[in-house]
DNA sequence: AACTATACGGAAAGTCGTTCCGGAACACAA
DNA sequence: TTGTGTTCCGGAACGACTTTCCGTATAGTT
């Protein structure tokens, strides 16, 4: 109670990241920022369980700093899960404003494919069953999915993509898709792979097979 | 190669467990079951990273003799894995034998979730990318596809349940529905369980819906 | 400029995984 | 049974990593 934890956000993962009580100070913010960079790096790298001291060097600063910002190594590993989330989703809106609706559900679907590549290690950490990422999951789909959701009305109502598909069956097939471990076989993928060329794209109002 | 391993098999695990080259000696043996058996307890109490003292000291041996027959972590993890797996695999002849075609699949079916309810924190660990345990799945498959796929072809004999489902849709939509996780929601495990309850055990040639 | 609250850095302490080797236990033969 | 060679056991020792702690440095304020 004391010293009031400052971290990067107090609310809840699943909920809108709320401003931080007290402004921060500036060095604080910037080292944060440096910690955040460096363990989406260090994780890529690494994996998850990159050594915190390396975190650390990478950011430019000691390990008391890292943990004074993210006192649980689980802290750490939410707010880089929650920073990509949200640039990925935010990126929706962007992609939106500067393309035509197809174009922009394209090109959205391959940032997301990056965004997927790149949490090969999460995602294993995330089901590890650690309570303090049960929230994440929520989070996930709470961001993705009203912004894929509008890119695929937008492309809909420009009649480039059918209608029917809810936005969640696209994220889910495109997050098996890239998830090539022994989970379901080729086959699925397959299918997966259909439904996103033949029944997404084209077709909107048609479709054979 | 001076001291060839005498870990419990040295067979890839894909394949047959192929008996060890030498025989072990008898307190070798036992401390190795012994290993095993504390080994599935404290992943269960703990999870899979539960420290290397803890399952020796249940074991009631020596942190040294852990790490004679399992000189790595994922060794420990693979055979315990392996171990449970033919146990349960086992189970499905002995059960055939014993009960009549219908409930022999039944009873199995629960063993098979029980299986699964204790891997929670294994399933984490296999689909971590440790190159260590990409044999497993394969394992998974090649005993309980066969297991289950001759419980299945003897409750078809009988008229019993329908022909036309595949084993492996079998295991793989009850280890969905046993993954409470945030991967498909619960619609998902609706379209599972509709498939189990209706599809499987009734409809032997009929089928509404 | 002086002052205070906040934050930084890295040493130190604690925890856990892994190695190592002297001694105990086993298997086998006589 | 006793002797002998081999295998195996146990836990101390070592190293890597996580986490805490506090003297020092710096941003923000008057």
């Amino acid at each position: 109670m004391v010293t009031e934890n400052t971290a990067p956000n107090g609310a809840d993962p699943a909920g809108a990241p709320a401003r931080p009580q007290r402004r921060l100070r500036v060095d604080a913010q910037r080292n944060i920022d440096s910690l955040l960079q460096a363990a989406k790096t260090a994780f890529g790298t690494s994996g998850v369980d990159a050594p915190a001291k390396e975190i650390a060097d990478l950011a430019g600063v000691g390990v008391g700093t890292l943990y004074r910002h993210f006192p649980q190594r689980s802290d750490l590993v939410k707010a880089v899960f929650q920073r990509e989330v949200d640039a990925c989703a935010d990126a929706a809106s962007a992609l939106s404003a500067a393309h035509e609706p197809g174009v922009a559900l394209e090109k959205w679907l391959h940032r997301y494919t990056e965004f997927l590549a790149t949490k090969r290690g999460l995602a294993a950490a995330l089901h590890s069953g650690d309570p303090a990422f049960d929230a994440l999951p929520g989070y996930f789909m709470s961001r993705f999915g009203p912004a894929l959701g509008s890119l695929l009305d937008a492309a809909a109502a420009a009649g480039e993509v059918r209608a029917d598909i809810p936005a969640k069956d696209v994220l889910y097939a495109v997050a098996h898709l890239c998830m090539p471990g022994a989970d379901e076989g080729p086959a699925f993928s397959m299918r997966m792979v259909a439904l996103l060329i033949d029944g997404l794209r084209h077709g909107a109002g048609t479709r054979d097979s």
